[in-house]
DNA sequence: ACTTTAACCGACCGGCCAGTCTGTAAAAAT
DNA sequence: ATTTTTACAGACTGGCCGGTCGGTTAAAGT
């Protein structure tokens, strides 16, 4: 009991600002002394608990950028409200801590994305696991849209998932250099037009019976 | 003369397995060693063309990157028909030679965006540069567009240009490991989306006077 | 009281890698 | 013909970094 919890507490520690650093620094420019300096711990502490400096970031993977990943991208947008308007709320919100420079975990799991991309295929097995997830999820809210009427029933679910997650990620390497608020700014102003352009047509539809008003 | 020849020869020969297997691999994965390996070459060589591997890669910076960059998502923008059109031809272009897996220049950009931000400010520098030219590009594309009546002059320039960047540099990143082309064909299908979202409303505008057809 | 084990310490090893330095062969200059 | 310069070759250095290993301490078990 006591001792798993002190186990655990030591990994999480270590965890918490592994990704800390691998997040500011790359995982390859980070070394295990580097996050064992921050936390005055030594190597032998490190490799008591992890078994290679690759296990320990899988893990850092499946217990902190999951974990955030749903509370930041995936739960936002699980209700039965307006879809398009839980998505632009939940992009709002991911990109105004964005601005504030604290973890961003959409945008940390696209740097990741990018950085093991074609140099570490087992690490990048787990991301392509989040991704999946992020994707399937955004589509089926897409779906629930449609079937709530907030989205024209022709659009192409997964075409949206793949565009929503293709500009998520896009902006956030944008902000990262120059004027981040203004960015945000203009990149949510044309997601909305965007999204005013898969809502259900009113009047000039080919197919009137495609809507059935805005139910709240 | 001669001589010269000569030295550009070769120095152009390392930049071009240079950026090659920094894409691939990474900046920092890939070590000069490497490169040299690849043209039978000695670090001696390297060092008498190059002050260090930084120096060479804003070399490669400015003398491939940039030109790619205007061959491949500037000029094709650039003339005077249907803005719309053209940048959709481009992007289309652009994102087939990346299912191909040849250098896509606009994704090697965003890919050492993502490598360098925060870790090396001189090479961002360079790399900010080039987005932008980019971004002026894209915004002054937008502006001919509005001027000409393919674009609705209540749009945000600006904001088509950062949206434009995003989804473009997302969808690279995107590309990489799942499925290229099935979600180019889809990310390609959203952007003629929001392309029309963007055109010059017709019978329900609210200024009739924005638009004056299509001119050829 | 003793043994065991969990948790951690820190010196050390081997490999890699950017950059240096000495040398050298051929061309160019004089 | 001699000197100088260009364009390399390749051995070497110093530092970093992932991982190992033989301790050590304090708590838990018996």
């Amino acid at each position: 009991m006591d001792k798993t919890l002190k186990r655990m507490a030591t990994m999480q520690r270590m965890q918490v600002t592994g990704l800390e650093l691998f997040y500011k620094k790359g995982y390859y420019n980070t070394s295990v002394d580097d996050i064992l300096k921050e936390l005055s711990l030594s190597k032998g502490a490190f490799y008591y608990h992890f078994d290679s400096k690759e296990d320990f970031f899988i893990q850092i993977i499946e217990n902190l950028l999951v974990r955030k990943m749903y509370s930041m991208l995936i739960e936002p947008i699980e209700g039965h409200e307006n879809t398009l308007d839980l998505i632009t709320n939940c992009f709002e919100e991911a990109l105004e801590t964005a601005v504030h420079n604290e973890l961003d975990f959409g945008f940390v799991l696209s740097n990741f994305v990018n950085e093991f991309n074609g140099k570490n295929e087992k690490i990048m097995v787990h991301l392509n696991d989040i991704l999946r997830i992020w994707e399937a999820n955004l589509v089926s809210a897409v779906q629930r849209g449609k079937f709530n009427g907030f989205i024209d029933r022709h659009v192409d679910s997964e075409g949206v998932a793949v565009f929503l997650m293709s500009s998520y990620m896009g902006i956030r390497t944008l902000m990262v250099e120059t004027a981040p608020s203004a960015r945000k700014y203009r990149f949510m102003s044309q997601l909305r037009q965007y999204f005013k352009s898969i809502e259900p047509k009113g009047e000039n539809s080919l197919n009137p019976n495609a809507v059935f008003g805005n139910v709240n």
